[in-house]
DNA sequence: TCCTATAATGTAATTATTCCTAATTGAGAA
DNA sequence: TTCTCAATTAGGAATAATTACATTATAGGA
């Protein structure tokens, strides 16, 4: 796993320090969507002297190459997603946890002349807000 | 206005202070989709002593009586609308505007059976990102 | 192995938001 | 109109999330 890390990152200008490939190893194949603390919180557990600006640095180094999504769904933390590939989420309105909502809706999300006079669309995403099956009880 | 204003409130158990009404109205049909620092700046240009918690008590009750959306596209800050039928909206990757669309796509936002073995829905919005005309230049 | 640009660290600073509490006040009851 | 009390307020402190920065360390190419 850390090889596949390393090939996939070697000479593109992607430094790989063993901080980096502890998050990266703990982002690959993620789909819990965790927050900022979340992944400081796991990464330090066997990393114990990693800080909250190393987390920050690499989700950004990582944004900016298209490699993570920035999750906005819930109002009081950011949260990640390794997949980068588009796709939508649902948010639990009582216990917050995301799932993953693989379907493509761009052919519906037409906008109406009045926007398109106005923006330039460049992407879309959506929330769906709902209640999960272990909050109904 | 403010007669409008204390109308809809009066005996709701909703308590009308100038605070609020000042908050009111300058919310009323505002699509500027204001955080709660807009809102505090230009409550505070009248009303020089309302303190922050104020405004987000207040927008906190609002948004429980369902009269104020809660945005959640700015990843950087909490936008407001006081327009509470559902809509969604786009905002400019450059300048962070924001406006409304007013395009009913629940027909077409179905959600695929996995999801709602695990999820009941219960809203969704729409998260548009573009660059708007005035960014373009 | 050496060099250098890049990254990590720790801490401080910022920003957004919530909490706390004493004092005040709106609005219904008398 | 006056009284009463629960709701609301101001203001500052507390919290949480995130960013900035100066210094130190190191990955990876020469």
């Amino acid at each position: 796993m850390v090889e596949k890390i390393v090939d996939r990152y070697k000479g593109k200008g992607f430094k790989l320090t063993p901080q980096r490939i502890a998050i990266l190893k703990f982002l690959e194949g993620n789909t819990a969507h965790p927050t900022a603390d979340d992944i400081y919180t796991e990464i330090r557990k066997k990393n114990p002297t990693v800080s909250f600006a190393t987390v920050y640095n690499t989700v950004q180094a990582l944004k900016e190459r298209g490699e993570l999504l920035e999750i906005t769904i819930d109002p009081d933390r950011k949260h990640f997603d390794p997949n980068p590939e588009p796709h939508h989420h649902i948010i639990c309105s009582k216990c917050r946890k995301i799932a993953d909502i693989f379907v493509d809706y761009s052919e519906a999300l037409k906008l109406p002349e009045e926007v398109l006079d106005k923006f330039s669309p460049m992407g879309n995403h959506v929330d769906f807000y709902g209640i999960c099956k272990d909050c109904q009880n």
